[in-house]
DNA sequence: CATGAATGAGTGTTCATTCAT
DNA sequence: CATGAATGAACACTCATTCAT
């Protein structure tokens, strides 16, 4: 059993290092950007040696991936919860419009450097299908749920979740890049209003309907 | 006269190594992403020599900048076409949707590196209002004409243009990313319905109005 | 004697285009520095092709010689003046040391950066003993005279020569280099002062001697 | 203590790759010129790897700024000697004059070299009145000292300083370039002898001659 | 395990020189 | 002769990665 603490400790100690590294590339990436974000950097602000990087990341790579991973974990919570919640798909809706919302303005300036690595995008979207592609399902199931409960007309969910996640995406960017700052309830109930009721005009809507 | 016949030639032959370079810049690119591009392997790739590439291009961002210039160039134009046309709101969304659509679904690739350098960022969102800014000024001009014909609701059309654009980007960088190409005439059909009409079901949207 | 006119003009016409890019060479020189000095700017502000350079002068090092030549031409003129003259030594030297002092603090800029190239300094001191090894030799030319006039003392006229060059360069230089510039007669005065009558007090000298 | 051992061996290390790179470039300096000192020739004959010079040099301006002052700290050094003897001024003087020709014998090719650089030059005379201009200060103290004790006229002794500099750069230079060397003591006696004296024949020299 | 010195391929850019037109 | 496009070697500098201690 001694190795076996042993072994946690050792465990433990790694993941410790491990989460200090992840820590400072991070603040690299915040303050020099992608471009910036050496390994000479991360080693000093994190007060370790260089070499020391490379005992808990195989490579640069690795590392980026760790600290994407690390940023986007609290969202992935944040989305399960709601989820998992008992509550109106429509509800839902709002509330996983309003967690992005909050999450990209509080990070969109970091995707801009995380997205910029291929690997990073390939780990994120294709392959394992993970994180972002873990944001696309959970919208596809509050879509299907709504559809369920007769308030979402019966529509080819997943496109539809694709399309409400662009749409919260670029809203955000555009914002980021116009630097104006509208109130998130003000954008969610937008958002929500388009995606719901549609742009045209009921009469209008009536008459194609 | 003579001298404006060599002048000619000499400015064709100027523009055609520049486009020759350009062309194997894009080829670059494609083939080896964004940090890939590096002088070195464009000017081999255009059969030159590097030195050659600064007659044409004062620096690599330059490059980079015209590269993007040519590729969206097109894009520019064909939206110009579609919203002077004298057609109903409706109408003008749909060939823009199907436009981009298009478009993108050629060159979304390319995006992902063109619109991750900050120079060529600056250049088509903030400085000039040029290219996308553009796009999004043309998709707002429609869904204005279309509030005005009163087959639109009144929101604001900035954000709605936003949201369609955003929505259209990622739809096509799901595909591409998932691998699978549904029809464009589809995808167009299911922005618009989306859209237009909303995913509400109409009791629940006649409720709700 | 057609072919002699024809030679002849083009003989005066290759001399003009030497000037003219020498004197454009000049320009480069005084506001780039010797190391903005590059053949493109030379055949920019000359006017002419860059390859044309090439046919009035071997190589840069060729075209910087002249530049220095042409430069250096009026001092050895006037150096030249002086040394005929039949005046005592005396005046002589206080008009050559005059002379160097004007010229100095007109180009010592242009030496700075003319002194630089190791194969000018070849050929300005060493190789033909020319320009410079001619101040030297005006000047102990000079000295020798005094000596035989029997108002200097018989020192080697050489070192004596090169002591006063020496002494005259520096000073300048120095004013140059602290930007304060002095009259140039008041100069004049301290120099001949100090190497006339030296600086040790006649008693002292007395004393000494 | 450990420790500072590790760090005293490490320091020592450093300080050795520090001189043997600057030794290198020494070495660079005298058979390529300033012109051809790189840094791949500095790597390639120090016998490191041209990143490596990084480690101990900023950038290449600060490994020629230390060549310099390797070069030049022992004549500071000396001079400072000098001064502080307490020793009547035209023995210092003497003194001065012989350690800076020996000095200057050992090094002239260098300071063609170094003297080029326009930031070694802005170090050496301008900024800090350091190095050269510390020279002009400690032969102005000599003169000062020499008419406070009345063996020297009253004689602006900056000016008086920086010809005997002048005189002295001036006259090893043209040694090394004719080639001839002569004896330093004759050519401190010649030096001397003119600064004291001067070379013209006073009346009051007449009568001790 | 920790270290950080050493590496060396790679980066964008410059520029004297050549040569086909 | 005049041209200027083309060249390509050279430059200072960077940085992910390795490895002896």
């Amino acid at each position: 059993m001694t190795p076996s603490l042993t072994e946690k400790s050792r465990e433990l100690a790694a993941s410790v290092m491990k989460d200090g590294i992840s820590q400072a590339a991070l603040e690299v990436l915040k303050q020099h950007g992608y471009e910036g974000l050496t390994m000479d950097r991360v080693a000093e602000v994190a007060g370790v040696a260089k070499g020391s990087i490379y005992h808990y990341f195989r490579n640069k790579q690795e590392l980026v991936t760790h600290v994407f991973e690390q940023i986007i974990e609290p969202a992935i919570q944040a989305g399960e919860e709601i989820v998992q919640k008992a509550s109106p798909a429509l509800q839902k809706l709002e509330a996983m419009v309003r967690m992005w919302l909050e999450y990209f303005s509080q990070h969109r300036s970091l995707f801009d450097f995380l997205f910029r690595d291929p690997a990073v995008r390939e780990l994120c979207f294709t392959s394992q299908r993970a994180k972002h592609g873990l944001a696309i399902e959970r919208f596809r199931a509050i879509v299907q749920q709504g559809i369920e409960e007769g308030v979402f007309r019966s529509l080819e969910p997943v496109v539809v979740a694709e399309m409400i996640i662009g749409a919260l995406q670029f809203v955000i960017e555009r914002q980021l890049e116009t630097g104006e700052s509208r109130p998130i309830d003000e954008t969610v109930q937008r958002l929500l209003d388009v995606f719901v009721h549609g742009i045209g005009r009921s009469e209008a809507q009536a008459a194609t309907g």
